[in-house]
DNA sequence: AGCGGCACTTAGGAGCGGACGC
DNA sequence: GCGTCCGCTCCTAAGTGCCGCT
């Protein structure tokens, strides 16, 4: 790393022109949603730029030594390796971990990539290639692939019985693999030309009912959007049991009412949040009051939610909470796999002949709804979502899902292969939202997105310089010139955008939904110019998170926001001639299909990249480098203000571990005196000792007592250090998975420590980058 | 031109279960 | 062996951005 006056931020001069990095601005202040502060951010010296790399450039050799054999400690599930004889237990990294680095792959003498085995030998889930328009037909089929070994052990009987009857033809789907690869390169930048979609298209539009069910009826779309899949295979939706009645009868003016089933259910709901803070906020309680009293109707005895008692129904339910807490883990484990055998079939869809994992095949169940932040609809009742409700989207060819409830059909079914969603219906708090059914994480149609949006990030990296000399000259373009407030507001927003990874902000409905902004839509009062250049932030984000930091900016940039609030009340909008339409239609002048949330993806992984670079040492054992890659994760999540609330217990787990430290003072001091009498020849005042210990002996209590203090003292810093910053929604969604996989594999680290088994599988398109990866 | 629908991505919290410390 | 804690997964809310319609 550069020296520390490096890294220490410069005030107002555009210092960035050439280099491609973000440059953290110290924060004067922070605040998080809770209480604690943000760890002060220092600019990063740049890096040297790298060359792209080809994820899927085969030819590349795999590092040995990286990945260890797993260890007892965490054994491999069995089922990973299960149905391998002739190739490698999937990805190594699929391993779980061990301490110490290991054989990569050192038994698998094929040059295979690590994914591209994972794809094959991961019978789970034989992956669909990340060309989702190779044509099926052309393929011939040869051998039949093992679909089944990897599943977990549980669920590989009923698996079996539900095995969908697909080709799952292994040639072909190496032929497929083979050829994404070779197109994905270039399919990555053409991708988003999207050609128009004719007039005809919006015979399925919200509101306008379908002409009965359109089973046969082509795709809703034009043929000129894109084609996700040919054919496309499932079961449907799960839906929630239906409710049961308790009979337990609630208090109203302290007297026991008769509910109805339906009644007593929308009763439950709110019984069952007596102990969260939702029950006393007025917005809540108003908004279940107007929906639970329409269930009541006019003529009900309960005409006032005050006067409601429901600890009964409350304490009912507490009792069957502890019930199921009393369980024996083995009849948990019955219910579980009950749950499990009886949902087996809907966890799967079999996409272009590849059985691919479902995300949320779950309906959601009924609720009262619990927005976050000040959300005017919080309370609201979530009626429960019925087969009417739900649209089936799913192949030509394919069967019909059965309705899992008797008697009852689905709402429409849609056979639109340009979309990738298996089932829909509409949100019951705002109707004109849709919620959707989709593939999982780890399927290929999500994977080739995922990698497509890092891809574009990546190709920010040739344009940012560009980009910001040009905002940095619009934020003094003269007042007379054309539009130049325009053009300043678009600079300025870009400026902040780039540098501090705000949102675009989109315009909201204040009306359904919490009032907060994002940079497009920030107000006059939610920034502050404090001379001679700095800025403090304080607004609402999404999930109603709040940022609030201050930042020192360039003086233009300080200039100008000064200058747009000039006039204005505090609740206008900063940037009155922008919107995040306005801005991204400019962002794509200045690069094909730059929108504003690629900077944060930009940012987020560069700033990953860089910091790894710089910190990781030679020497260090593993755990030192996790330690390094976790602070670059926290720097990233900083950047991003993804927080967390302090976990419930944080104070009394910090006061249990101050009071080790107490204690094991106490036996230092203790240790300490015994030494000195041992060494005046005296006998020790030890009370419990049985015999006298040597000096040596005391000594090395007293080493080992102090090393356990310290390790305790480091443990509190960094829970105080972690205790509001959330890294896994960086590591999701914003840091380019190939840069860890990369780093891992240069400096020995087992992915496993980094990954979670279920982002080992998101990111499974990842897996063979090359060590020499740079973003 | 701007509004709203649609499809998909990004987000924090709840709750569960396995690891860990005593 | 038992309780605690903490990480992981699930859940679903809340964003983004594109596109077509008016």
């Amino acid at each position: 790393m550069a020296d520390q006056n490096s890294t220490i931020p410069k005030p107002s001069q555009s210092d960035h022109e050439d280099d491609d990095e973000p440059l953290l601005f110290k924060r004067h202040n922070t605040a998080s949603k809770a209480k604690g502060k943000m760890a002060p951010l220092r600019a990063i010296p740049k890096a040297s730029t790298s060359s792209p790399v080809s994820s899927y450039d085969q030819s590349k050799q795999l590092p040995e030594q990286i990945v260890p054999s797993a260890s007892a400690k965490h054994p491999a599930p069995a089922e990973e390796n299960s149905d391998y004889d002739d190739e490698k237990p999937l990805c190594a990294f699929m391993k779980a971990g061990s301490d110490e680095a290991g054989d990569w792959d050192s038994e698998d003498d094929d040059n295979q990539p690590l994914s591209s085995r994972y794809l094959k030998g991961k019978g789970k889930t034989p992956k669909r290639p990340l060309d989702h328009q190779t044509n099926i037909s052309e393929q011939s089929s040869a051998k039949k692939p093992k679909v089944l070994g990897s599943l977990p052990k549980n669920k590989q009987a009923s698996s079996t019985k539900h095995e969908p009857e697909v080709d799952y033809d292994d040639s072909r789907l190496a032929h497929r693999m083979k050829k994404a690869r070779s197109v994905n390169k270039s399919s990555l930048t053409t991708k988003k030309k999207v050609p128009k979609i004719s007039s005809s298209s919006n015979t399925f539009k919200k509101g306008k009912k379908p002409d009965k069910v359109s089973k046969d009826q082509p795709s809703s779309k034009s043929d000129n959007k894109p084609k996700k899949w040919t054919s496309l295979v499932h079961n449907g939706v799960v839906f929630p049991p239906p409710y049961e009645p308790h009979g337990v009868k609630m208090l109203y003016n302290g007297k026991p009412i008769d509910l109805t089933t339906e009644q007593e259910e929308v009763a439950t709901m709110f019984a069952m949040m007596t102990d969260t803070d939702y029950v006393n906020k007025q917005r809540f309680r108003d908004n279940f009051w107007m929906d639970w009293s329409k269930l009541l109707g006019e003529e009900h005895v309960i005409q006032n939610l005050d006067a409601c008692n429901f600890q009964p129904i409350y304490e009912w339910w507490c009792q069957e909470k502890e019930k199921k807490k009393q369980m024996s883990m083995e009849e948990k484990k019955a219910v579980k796999e009950e749950k499990l055998k009886q949902e087996e079939k809907y966890k799967w869809a079999t996409i272009d002949g590849v059985k691919e994992e479902v995300q949320s095949f779950r309906v959601e169940p009924p609720g009262l709804f619990r927005g976050r932040g000040e959300q005017p609809q919080s309370g609201r009742l979530k009626r429960r979502i019925v087969p009417s409700d739900i649209t089936i989207n799913i192949g030509k060819d394919a069967p019909v899902p059965e309705c899992p409830i008797p008697g009852k059909s689905w709402k429409q079914i849609r056979h639109d292969n340009t979309v990738s969603w298996l089932a829909c219906w509409g949100d019951p708090i705002s109707e004109e939202k849709t919620k959707y059914v989709m593939l999982g994480g780890s399927s290929s149609l999500r994977g080739q997105s995922d990698k497509d949006k890092y891809e574009k990030a990546r190709e920010l990296k040739d344009y940012i310089n560009d980009i910001r000399s040009a905002y940095t000259r619009a934020f003094t373009i003269p007042s007379k010139e054309d539009g130049a407030n325009l053009k300043r507001q678009i600079a300025v927003a870009t400026y902040l955008i780039d540098r501090f990874a705000l949102r675009a902000g989109n315009k909201k409905d204040v009306n359904e939904e919490a009032d907060t902004v994002g940079c497009c839509t920030l107000k006059v009062e939610n920034v502050k110019a404090i001379a001679p250049n700095l800025l403090e932030f304080d607004f609402l984000g999404k999930d109603s998170i709040k940022y609030h930091q201050t930042h020192q900016v360039e003086l233009p940039v300080y200039k100008a926001i000064k200058q747009f609030q000039n006039g204005k009340s505090s609740s206008d909008k900063l940037f009155d001639q922008l919107d995040t339409n306005i801005l991204n239609a400019h962002l794509k002048e200045l690069m094909p299909g730059l929108t504003a949330k690629v900077f944060r993806t930009y940012n987020a992984s560069i700033t990953l990249d860089n910091m790894l670079n710089e910190k990781t040492k030679k020497e260090g054992d593993v755990s030192a480098r996790v330690e390094i890659y976790k602070n670059a994760n926290k720097k990233v999540a900083i950047l991003c203000n993804h927080q967390r609330t302090e976990p419930k217990t944080f104070g009394e787990q910090i006061s249990k571990l101050n009071k080790k430290i107490e204690d094991l003072k106490g036996v230092m001091e203790d240790l300490e005196t015994d030494l000195v009498k041992e060494r005046k020849g005296k006998s020790p005042l030890n009370r419990k000792q049985k015999k006298n210990l040597t000096p040596d002996v005391l000594e090395k209590k007293m080493a080992q007592t102090a090393k356990k203090i310290e390790a305790i003292e480091s443990k509190i810093a960094d829970k105080e250090d972690k205790k509001n910053v959330a890294l896994e929604t960086s590591k999701v969604n914003y840091l380019d998975p190939r840069i860890t996989v990369a780093w891992c594999k240069r400096h020995e680290v087992p992915i496993q420590k980094i990954f979670s088994k279920i982002q080992l599988k998101k990111f499974a398109w990842a897996m063979d980058v090359d060590p020499d990866f740079r973003f």
